[in-house]
DNA sequence: GTCTATAAGACGATAGAC
DNA sequence: GTCTATCGTCTTATAGAC
């Protein structure tokens, strides 16, 4: 036991700050879900990561700044999780409704802080027009990639080549975002199978319009 | 000009007391709203009503009351438009459906507060676990309403007696929330009738559900 | 790079004059 | 019923010791 079993050797310097600046910012994103953006102080943040308000100084500027950067690294994560249920073509139709129902659940149940922080960067988002221009970019993205891989699928199948599936994909994320929050309020409210429900619904009418 | 146009006689003292009150509650409305519960502060309010916090702790004993005071008061009203909507089955389908798009769009690009309010409301209860269940209970209370609305428009039209209603219900109370989110953060994501079509897939693809 | 100590101000809520 | 004045606390951010 030279206590060098999970590290090689001693961290360098640019290692050591790399890690306290993630442990602060693992531990804003917890006390930002826990009390929101102007509910949380920087003390608390930095009591949360084990260090003290000066430490957190040097590694970042003001409570603003952390709070951005959180979001930069809490970004993207669960939405590219989802585009990669739904492109995953070797699963049947089934398969993937009941995966999609089973990231509602997930979310909702198990990632505690997720809604609350998407509910913060919203809010944060729309209260600073600079932000909100980054926000509604970043779901532009997501709705494409999602567009991109349902249009994927379908050509793959034969079928609905000429459907909307910008306005489906829309409708699915928000959907999403919907569910996730009302079974954040009430697990009652939203059985597991809803969400991939739903889909099968709008597919289905999708596929018989006029 | 006696300068009783407007009012035939004196206010008693009891009327200018809730005159007061809901002069308060306007202004909370307005500034939770631009600022969220946290970040608003007890003289923003009292000042956009034109009083001191002195005048605004006779009315009311903390910053929290004013809160839940104001949740009281905004609650309902949106919602209960939308079961409105649905239920007037002198309309066409058609007519109904444009009429849901429409709601969408007026709420998020003209009632400014409503989406703002609403996730303040959302997280305040989430993390206070009493106000959560009061939330539960409301959000239950409106999805009942539409599930009552949209099986009575079904056996008036003879059709769809078994269909499931409440899930239904549940899915365009989510959407509603999810699109109104989605505008205002950018209206080009959410095209005018993108609720109604969205509702047209939902009930077509019910239809035909096997 | 992290600590302690502190500056300068905003905060929620109360007391007493009018 | 509303005002002014004020208490004590908590806030963000900085300066200097280690």
């Amino acid at each position: 036991m030279s206590g060098e079993e999970t590290q090689p050797r001693r961290l360098t310097r640019a290692e050591t700050k790399a890690r306290t600046r993630a442990l602060l910012l693992d531990a804003a994103a917890q006390v930002f879900a826990r009390k929101g953006f102007a509910g949380a102080s920087v003390d608390d943040i930095a009591e949360e990561a084990g260090f003290t308000t000066g430490a957190l100084y040097t590694h970042f500027s003001s409570k603003e700044e952390v709070f951005v950067e959180v979001f930069a690294s809490r970004s993207r994560h669960r939405l590219v999780e989802a585009a990669d249920i739904v492109s995953d073509a070797d699963q049947s139709p089934d398969e993937t409704r009941s995966a999609m129902s089973r990231l509602v659940v997930d979310v909702a149940d198990n990632d505690v802080d997720f809604a609350l922080l998407q509910a913060e960067f919203w809010l944060y988002a729309i209260r600073r027009p600079e932000f909100q221009q980054h926000l509604a970019g970043q779901f532009r993205s997501n709705r494409d990639a999602l567009t991109a891989v349902l249009a994927a699928r379908a050509e793959k199948r034969g079928q609905g080549g000429d459907a909307p599936f910008e306005e489906l994909s829309t409708v699915l994320l928000a959907l999403f975002q919907g569910l996730v929050q009302l079974r954040r309020t009430d697990p009652d409210l939203v059985p597991e199978s809803l969400y991939g429900k739903a889909s099968h619904w709008l597919f289905t009418g999708l596929a018989a319009r006029s």
